[in-house]
DNA sequence: TTAAAAAGGTTAAGCGTTTAACAGAGAGAG
DNA sequence: CTCTCTCTGTTAAACGCTTAACCTTTTTAA
């Protein structure tokens, strides 16, 4: 198929590591001006291209990154993972990387890393992402198989990670920052809106969040937080439900943009009002947030900074192993029109 | 780093190609239950993973799709272009296939593309998206480049190629449909919220429109079409200009949900009400459409499945290189409620 | 005039896997 | 007792590229 440095050896008359040589660095010295051009006309009439994986081979870097997302669900479909994606293909790209993703048809995210990782050796490093429902001991595990590979490592908002690690996180407060605005704000019967209950990142927001109402005086009600999986239907419906046995509730606190939305037409469909009847914040500072109606009170989490930040941190091992950094990322509140004081 | 066959081998004290021959396929009798325990073993140990690079330059066949989007600015952030990867990646990962993404600093089309594949050779195939503003020329150089490769490739939803050439695309009559709807729901003074002005898509579009104008004996308003950039910030600015000069059309029609959000936005904030006093359709059918207040009348473009048949078509084609395909997918109207009878 | 340096290459080994071809030892068939 | 399988391997070349080391010939400097 594709032309080798060899067929453009042979055509112009001299040997394929000249032809390299050149190709690698055009402005040596060993190549005469000559040569270089019968090189540029051959290569251009055999449509040669060198072939990554054989450079690689040689080289011993590729200029690959391996993403591991340890879920076997469809990828780019959730804005937050496609946002932190953005911010790590912006950093990659930038410096000439490229992005290699697995397939793994395992379903347990121990598995499944484990899968995506079996035929990666060749990549220069890879970034773990969080899809937070992975229990922690599933976690570890992954870790260990990335340390495994031998090659550098960042991951990317996984929690509870050992601090030798690179990684990015953004600080669990934020989780609560939310929850925080509206207690400011005088509410005191909030429906947390959360994702999936079973994984490490929701067993720290729930600490958290209990914690919070203790340091408020405000008594736990288990019926106040519902666990979803980030979807707009699974969302609409609980959040509905809810409301046809409960009125009493001033503020909802969601996990995601989306989940805000999806509660804010729930609350609507009843005929309530927000945030007059009530108020509702969201998590991402995504576009649902800004094209609602009313536009949501969100967290920013800066997310794609995040993953531009995992991959910065990636490089930099790259060149120095031996460093490992940890970042955290602080979110900021956003105020827009979903929230009254009570 | 990671360890190789040698490694292995020189642990069990066997040859690499005994490895590689188990590895590769365990059931094989060419080595024996006892040895093959001892592989296990020591490829436990040592932590083996096979060198994608080296396999794929061994077996001529590397199960990895490269992913070309002529375009620099930053790749998962458009809801339309996430769709279809999610459809391609959903298709080539349950076939076992990896995708790679190239980095490219070119801002041009025809430059971008072309150094995505400058060092993608050993790619078992391609698949090349749309990015909506090509114009004519680069398109057709793309494309002669990805000939070049000597790989196959498809192309999804790129206009006007050539039929020899593996593609799906999304019929263009839906791009008007919405319009067409628009104009059997009585509406005569109809807003045009389109993309990039210049790029070939927009060129089929926008004589579509004349046309179905021409046909229902309505004459031409350029002030009735906007240009845009997808972006929610330039349409909402956009149609609020235009809202303030001019108040006499009854309905906006918006080449996406997310566009026409904007355009909801930007319609309530002047106090006027949708449906009542403007209609809007949407398309693409996204969760913008279902989470805006009204839920938007929209069309559904089946992009995530235009994505898995590019893929599907692709991967025939690895097969049987010398049949291709075309696949042509229709939209279909999802009515909500944005829309009503003038 | 001579030594050193520059110019313009070449050779050959190596990267980690794969695979066609080969081969010795034992078992079973005739 | 020989022939042919079957088992269980091994060898060596190949994939396409890179790179350290080497080699001429020509130019330059002193």
């Amino acid at each position: 198929m594709g032309a080798s440095l060899k067929e453009i050896a042979e055509r112009v008359g001299i040997s394929a590591a000249s032809v390299s040589i050149y190709l690698n660095n055009p402005d040596t010295n060993r190549v005469s001006a000559g040569t270089k051009d019968k090189i540029d006309k051959a290569a251009e009439e055999l449509n040669y291209r060198r072939n990554l994986f054989a450079s690689s081979l040689s080289r011993h870097v590729s200029k690959v990154i391996g993403i591991i997302i340890p879920t076997n669900i469809p990828l780019f479909q959730n804005v937050y993972t496609n946002m932190l994606l953005s911010g790590v293909q912006k950093c990659l790209a930038g410096e000439g990387y490229s992005l290699l993703f697995f397939p793994s048809s395992a379903s347990t995210s121990k598995e499944n890393v484990r899968e995506q990782l079996r035929h990666s050796a060749g990549c220069d490093g890879y970034i773990l992402f969080s899809t937070g429902f992975c229990p922690m001991d599933h976690i570890l595990l992954n870790i260990r198989e990335l340390q495994d590979t031998g090659k550098p490592f960042a991951t990317l908002n996984v929690p509870k990670v050992p601090e030798t690690i690179n990684q990015v996180i953004i600080d669990d407060l934020e989780s609560v920052r939310g929850l925080e605005f509206l207690l400011n704000a005088g509410h005191k019967k909030i429906l947390m809106v959360l994702g999936r209950q079973h994984g490490e990142h929701m067993q720290l927001i729930l600490s958290k969040y209990r914690l919070m109402l203790k340091e408020w005086g405000i008594p736990l009600d288990n019926d106040l937080v519902i666990f979803g999986n980030y979807s707009h239907e699974d969302t609409y419906l609980k959040v509905s439900r809810f409301l046809t046995s409960r009125r009493d509730i001033t503020a909802i606190c969601c996990m995601s943009d989306l989940m805000a939305s999806s509660a804010l037409a729930a609350v609507k469909s009843t005929g309530m009002t927000v945030p007059g009847d009530i108020s509702i914040i969201g998590r991402n500072n995504s576009l649902y947030a800004v094209l609602a109606d009313p536009p949501l009170t969100t967290i920013d989490l800066s997310i794609s900074e995040a993953g531009f930040k995992a991959a910065q941190l990636l490089l930099d091992s790259l060149e120095n192993p031996s460093i490992s950094r940890n970042i955290i990322l602080n979110g900021k509140l956003i105020e827009r029109s979903s929230v009254n004081e009570n």
